[in-house]
DNA sequence: CCTCATTCTATACAGTGTATAGATTTCGGA
DNA sequence: TCCGAAATCTATACACTGTATAGAATGAGG
């Protein structure tokens, strides 16, 4: 822990950069999010982050794998937890909690522009996302092997597609005057649990 | 159409500048949407924009505003046509068919973080569609009534999420496995009827 | 005809990503 | 141990963005 006088190579600069963009991230939200400000953050020219994640897509799509980690980690955990209803149901409740928890993460991961999925690390973790989903609609394979069954298929689609969907709309607002209304009281988890069930 | 030296005062700016927007956005996506080359196109200096629209948020509420007409403009004529086998699903594949034929204009309208819908134009372009997907569920109201019904509300959210979530996930790319799959052969609008029925 | 608000231009400024050159440090091989 | 090469970090520069401001040109109303 040198504190005086820092030395010219930071020495530890790659995970730091990541922990400043997390923390910008989180405190900021998505377009505050810069190269600039993430270098301000962790106390080096702006230049510095280049040699380690290249251009900006580089650093938000190490970022964004950081959270696909975390996401699969809390789909897994929702999934292992004994005294859930149903896998899928449980998965769901997943899903829109980790949208509204770390809703500017999310918006990394699943809104940017800017993120390079041919990069390993992110290719790698929203894959395992990715399958942790589909396994949770019962296509066990999650790799789309020869044979899934079209019917399991379109259920996995149609779970993925009515979470991720109830995910964005209620981030962007657009469930609000559903919400206000009479009988639902503002109540996410039930709205979900009646948007499932429809 | 006074073409050898335009006048000071271009006459008909707003809709022009509407207009080159709409074009920037079709052909060059929607990072490329910025007040400065939209201006450039329509000719005149950088900051005409600004009577009109004020900020850049203000250009786009009102680009975004036309593009949900047009957009509702889908969703009732799928309704209205007599033979669709069912109000939902012809509402469903419209939706998704815009997302697909219009895809820049959908980011804009549901992923654009600068939109300001407290903006009048805005605000009832997509008051009006938003009304038109409630009542393709059964939710005839629209407004939500003190007196729906939750299960009716359930499942007019149920159908926007599923449908909303289909086209993000597949605009985004990441049903490209899925669609590769045998059985699936490419086609979306068969992987649409199958996630809309599991 | 005069005044005034509106529309449009010109300029300026802070902010961004990124390319490049150069300074500093680390590291591997003789 | 020492030296050259590679990696890391800084400094500078450039094009681009949105936006604030001042001023010129035009149109409308009295």
């Amino acid at each position: 822990m040198r504190d005086v006088k820092r030395p010219y190579h930071h020495g530890d600069l790659k995970p730091a950069l990541l922990l400043a963009a997390g923390e910008i991230l989180r405190d900021e939200g998505l377009p505050a999010l810069t190269l600039r400000a993430v270098a301000r953050r962790a106390g080096v020219s702006h230049m510095a982050p280049a040699p380690h994640f290249g251009d900006l897509s580089g650093l938000l799509s190490e970022l964004a794998a950081v959270g696909y980690r975390m996401f699969n980690d809390a789909l897994v955990r929702a999934q292992d937890y004994p005294g859930a209803r149903s896998i899928p149901n449980a998965t769901a409740h997943a899903y829109v909690g980790f949208a509204r928890a770390e809703t500017a993460m999310f918006l990394l991961m699943f809104r940017s522009e800017r993120l390079d999925f041919t990069r390993p690390a992110l290719a790698e973790a929203a894959g395992a996302a990715s399958r942790s989903l589909m396994r949770s609609a019962g296509a066990a394979g999650a790799e789309p092997r020869p044979a899934i069954g079209l019917a399991a298929l379109g259920r996995a689609v149609g779970q993925w597609s009515v979470v991720h969907g109830f995910a964005m709309l209620l981030i962007d607002g657009r469930l609000e005057d559903v919400l206000a209304s009479p009988g639902c009281g503002g109540d996410v988890a039930g709205l979900l649990d009646l948007a499932l069930a429809g």
